[in-house]
DNA sequence: GCGCAGGGGGTCG
DNA sequence: CGACCCCCTGCG
C-alpha cells in the first residue's frame, strides 16, 4: 500500500542517519533534492517500506501498517518548527545544531525492537551494530514476502534461542543479554509506569540495559521525548559547551532536565547529530 | 606488510 | 574501576 503525507521539517537522511534506527538505507541510484538521498528502503518491525520525499510530500510504500501507523512512526503529529523555536529560546547555542540537523524527527519505534537493538549497541560502533542486527534478523526473523529482507525476530524466538548459535552471529558478550531480556519481556510485557524516572528504573532491571540504553529505549521505543541519553558524544558536547567533567553524568542529566525540560531528547538528537558531523 | 594498541552511541561484577 | 566480544583504525 502507498500512503502520502504533507510534511514539513523533514529530511530522510537526517532521520535515518542520526543513530535512532539501524535498518534503513538509501535506495541505490536514486538521488533527490539538494544532494540528499531522498529515497530510503528499510524494515520497521515486520514491514518493508520504500520511503521518498518530493516537494514536501512524504510517500511511504509499505508491505504493511496503515495510514495512522506510518503517520505515528514518522512523528508527523509533532510540530518540529515549534520544537526548534522552543529549544532555541531555552538555549541559543542550539540554534546552529537545529539548522545543521534540519529535518530530524524522532521515530516512534517498537519497544522490543529498541530493547534488543540498543542492547546490541553497547560498546559498539554503528556499522557493526547494523551488521549485527541484520544478522539476527536473517537468522531468527521471518522473510518478508516479495523482498530480500527479514522481519525483526519475535521475542518468543529469541527467548528460546540457543546462546551458542547466537554467538555465531558475532554478538559477543551481548548474547546472554539478548536471550534473558527477551524472556523477561515475555514475562512482564510493556512497561506501564507513567513517571519517567520510575519507568527508567523498571527498564534498568533488564540485564544488559544500563542508564544510556534505557534512555534510548524510552526515547525511541516509548515516545518519551524527555529522556536524554548520554553517550560518549553527548559527554564531549557537555564538556565542550558547558565545561562539565566527562564523568559527571549526574550533573549533565540534571542540567539537561533543567535546560531542555520536557523535550530534552529532541535537543539531544540535534546536538548529537551536529557534533558527529564535525 | 603485519602485529598490536586503542577505541567504539556501555554494562556488569 | 577493570574486563568484556568483536571489528576497524592508526601507528611502528
Amino acid at each position: 500500500m502507498i500512503y502520502r503525507y504533507k510534511a514539513e521539517d523533514i529530511c530522510l537522511e537526517h532521520i535515518f542517519e542520526c543513530g535512532q534506527t539501524f535498518r534503513w538505507r538509501p535506495a541505490k541510484n536514486i538521488s533527490g533534492d539538494a544532494g540528499h538521498p531522498e529515497v530510503y528502503e528499510g524494515v520497521c518491525g515486520g514491514y518493508f517500506a520504500r520511503v521518498s520525499l518530493n516537494d514536501g510530500v512524504l510517500t511511504v510504500d509499505a508491505t504493511g501498517g496503515d495510514e495512522e501507523f506510518w503517520f505515528n512512526y514518522f512523528d508527523l503529529g509533532r510540530d518540529y518548527g515549534e520544537v526548534k523555536r522552543v529549544l532555541s529560546e531555552k538555549e541559543p547555542k542550539i540554534l546552529e545544531a537545529t539548522k545543521q540537523g534540519y529535518g530530524i524527527r524522532i521515530l516512534n519505534q517498537d519497544f522490543y525492537e529498541m530493547l534488543i537493538s540498543f542492547i546490541i549497541s553497547q560498546n559498539n560502533n554503528i556499522p557493526r551494530i547494523r551488521k549485527c542486527i541484520e544478522a539476527i534478523c536473517e537468522e531468527y526473523g521471518e522473510i518478508i514476502p516479495g523482498t530480500d529482507r527479514y522481519a525483526f525476530p519475535k521475542p518468543e524466538v529469541l527467548a528460546a534461542a540457543d546462546v551458542s548459535r547466537l554467538a555465531e552471529l558475532k554478538l559477543g558478550y551481548r548474547c546472554p543479554y539478548i536471550v534473558e531480556s527477551s524472556k523477561r519481556f515475555l514475562e512482564v510485557g510493556l512497561p506501564v509506569e507513567n513517571d519517567t524516572a520510575a519507568l527508567k528504573k523498571e527498564l534498568l532491571k533488564y540485564h544488559g540495559v544500563g542508564p544510556k540504553v534505557a534512555d534510548c529505549i524510552m526515547l525511541f521505543g516509548l515516545g518519551r521525548v524527555d529522556a536524554f541519553p548520554i553517550d560518549v558524544w553527548v559527554k564531549r558536547i557537555m564538556n565542550d559547551m558547558y565545561g562539565f567533567e566527562l564523568n559527571d553524568l549526574k550533573g549533565m542529566q540534571a542540567f539537561a532536565a533543567e535546560k531542555f525540560g520536557e523535550i530534552g531528547g529532541l535537543a539531544q538528537q540535534y546536538l548529537f547529530y551536529y557534533y558527529r558531523e564535525m
